[in-house]
Parts: structure tokens; sequence; C-alpha cells
DNA sequence: ATATTTTTTTAGATTTGTCTAAACTTATAG
DNA sequence: CTATAAGTTTAGACAAATCTAAAAAAATAT
């Protein structure tokens, strides 16, 4: 059993090998976990100990197979707990992400199966996120930036790539919620931002913003 | 705010507190805490520093106002989170201590006021034991061991003093669960066991039993 | 190819919570 | 009232996770 710090740790090394092949820098996880270098080539150590990840000095590291699985379960943890604070107790999207870092290390197994069946088995969480199943099966459709479309495309908002409330609240405001219809009417040539005709209204969004929003046509 | 390992001091002292007028001792709290004494002196010098308990050398301590409100908070959480594992959950009274115990700890109070939003604003947890509310104000009813009624009363069985799994699995077995109505039959005397009856079915509890169930007449 | 910059690691210190062993205080028994 | 026992505290050590400052390795630029 992992403490919350390892668990941390591993969580952040998996978010971060899911952009790239190539093993995950020390600073990156630094930087992620709010910390500093040498304190992540401890724990990095300590990880390569428990056979977590393969680690070897100034090359990064990678997550074994036991190390992934373990991330993986962590994920799994924190996106039940989302989708039960947004579906059951009322939070906004914005609000539930802190919540649920905590939540995520309560270890019971048990409490985690009962949670997914009271949930009605969630597949996705309330950013979009797909929730991986009892056994670590992750659904992996991969949905394209908005800011990739093209005028005249059409395709339903699936997900945000970014997290921070800020984002989130502003998304809300303007009405670009999950499973939401959209049609790019425009793209404008100088910044990038894109037009778009959501629920009978014109809207704008910032090219920078439109890269946040992953949708499937 | 306090760590993890503080809420738990706060809480053990808060419950040794209530058997007794006096002040809570060292080994009391080590014995509760599974640590050992000199453990415990550390702990209380720190939780003295922060104003959380009155302390002097040998004396004991005893929970400040700001301590005790710390602690009811910490069982309000703790019995909130019962409930949501018994009645959303369907786990079984004897299953919920542990998880509870981790739960707790979350620190987010909105979470638990939504939570107990959610359950309904129950007023006891699964074991009978009353809920403090938002405040602080708690239900200080006290109901009536088993074994101090007499043949012919009859009752109500409202909570449990004892609530360890092969304990509560026990009762569950021979159907002595929160709600029911019982009436004591016969008193043994020269072991002290009660004989009831419950839903019409006779059956026989141990003195040792009959002290941790609480009953109203 | 060498110099400079960036990244990573080590060494040594700090904080939190724990422990053992020894010293000290309080309670109890004769 | 004194001796012994029980309970508590101190001193010193340790493990986990962190930090700063300095050293070492790798990447980059000229
Ligand atoms: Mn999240
Ligand atoms: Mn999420
Ligand atoms: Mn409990
Ligand atoms: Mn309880």
């Amino acid at each position: 059993m992992q403490s919350f710090t390892e668990e941390n740790y591993l969580k952040i090394i998996y978010h971060l090998s899911l952009n790239t092949e190539s093993a995950v820098q020390t600073n990156a996880i630094a930087e992620r976990i709010q910390t500093k270098a040498a304190s992540v080539t401890d724990m990095i150590k300590k990880l390569a100990d428990k056979k977590l990840v393969d680690y070897k000095k100034y090359q990064g590291v990678k997550l074994t197979e036991s190390g992934k699985n373990a991330a993986i379960n962590i994920v799994r943890r924190h996106r039940l707990w989302e989708v039960f604070l947004v579906e059951k107790l009322n939070f906004k999207w914005d609000e539930v992400h802190d919540i649920a870092e905590e939540l995520e290390h309560i270890k019971s197994p048990e409490l985690i199966e009962r949670l997914d069946e009271f949930l009605a088995f969630p597949r996705n969480d309330p950013h979009g996120d797909p929730i991986p199943d009892k056994n670590g099966k992750l659904d992996n459709t991969v949905f394209i930036k908005l800011s990739k479309l093209k005028t005249g495309d059409k395709g339903l908002i699936m997900g945000v790539s970014e997290h921070s409330s800020v984002f989130l609240q502003h998304l809300e405001k303007i009405g670009l919620t999950l499973g939401k219809q959209i049609r790019i009417t425009e793209i404008t040539d100088f910044d990038g931002s894109v037009e778009l005709s959501i629920e009978n209204k014109q809207i704008n969004v910032s090219r920078e913003v439109a890269k946040s929003i992953l949708i499937k046509i």
C-alpha cells in the first residue's frame, strides 16, 4: 500500500506520461506537484525501490506495469468522487477538483466498487474524462480540439483539457458545457479566435480557450 | 487547521472525556490510539501550544472550548459518513467504522453541509449515536443500558455502546437491531443474563452483551 | 570542441510523529 | 511514613517528506 504522497507522485507521473513516449523529467514532476526537484529525486528513488517506476539517473522515470495500475486506480477514484460530488451533492464542475484530490486517497476497494454502482457505473467524469473500470480498462477515444475545426464543422462538446476553476466558470458562463452541439461559423484569421453557434446563439471564443475544448464530430 | 494525527487525538480525548468529569490520562489516550505514552505526551504538548487542550504536567488533559468544537466537528463528519455508507452504499453497520475513520478527515465544510442535506439531515448514525448539528449542538438524550432493566420492562433499542465488528454482527444475527421493540421476560440470577422477547421470538443475551445495548423505555 | 546553460543529483538540515530507555512524579500498600 | 508500584515525562534516536546550497551530468550554443 502506498502513502498519500507516493500516490500523488504516481498520479502526476501517469498524467505526464500521457503526453509523451519518452521518460518523465524530474523538473516536470516538481512543477506539477509544487515541490523542489531535489524532493522529487528522493521520492523517485523510493518509488524505484518499490518497483513502481523504472529509473536511471539523469534519464527520468517511466511507470512500471504495477506503477501504472496503481496510478490508474487513483485516477478511477478521483473521477468517481467527482461524479458523486456533481451528481449527488450538486457541486458545480469547477468546485470538485480539490475535494476529489483528498477523497481519492481513501483506501477501500469495497468503497469504490459500491460508489461506482451507486453512481450507475458512469463512463465519464464531470469534465468529460473517461473513468477507468474496475480492471483499469480505460476508454481511450481521443477527441479533437475545437481549435482544429474548420468553418462549417459541427460537433459535440465532449470534454475539456484544462481544469482550472476560472476556465470552467468561463465556459459555464458563455454556455459551453458538456454535451452541447456547436457549429463553427467563422475563424478569424489574425488571432485564430473561433466564432460558433450554439443553441441558436452566436458566441466567440479565443484561440487559447478553443485549444482546451474537446469535440466529437 | 489540524493535521490528521491531531484530529485523531482530539477525537479520542473527546470520547474519553464523556465518561468522566476529571482530566483524561496519558495512558488512556495511548491505549485508545494504539501508541506509546511518550508519543502522547509529545502530542499533548503540541495541542496545548495550540490552545486545544489545557494541560498541567502529570495531571492529564481537558479539551478547551475550541478543542471541544474541533472534536465535535470530527465526530459530526464521522457519523455523517457512516450514515452515507449504510444508507446510500448499502454497507452493513459493522463495516463502516474504519472507512469513516478515514473519511472524517476530509477538510471541506461545504462538503459536509451538502452531505448532511443529501442525507436529509439525519439525527443519528447507524449505531444510534447522535449526530452533532452544523453548530456543534448535540442531542444528549441518555438511554438506559439493557442490563439495568427489570423483568416485565418494555423498550426500544436505540443504540449500542460498543462498536466492534464481532459485537455488531452478533446483534444482527440474533435480531437485535436499532428501532426494535423488546420486553424483558426473565433475568437469570446467577449470571445476570437477560431473556427477552422480540418480534414474538424469545432470545437470551449475556449480561456482557446487555451492558452494551441502549434502550428507551 | 569547448564553453555556457539547464537539469538533475547529493549532502546536510528541518519538521512531524513515532519509539525505547531512563528519570521523575504521584499513588498505594504495609 | 517509607517502600514499592504505577503513571508520566524527558532525552535521544529514527523514518518520512521536505528544503537549500553545492556538485555533477547532460544539453545547447558558438
Ligand atoms: Mn479533477
Ligand atoms: Mn475531472
Ligand atoms: Mn464509527
Ligand atoms: Mn457510529
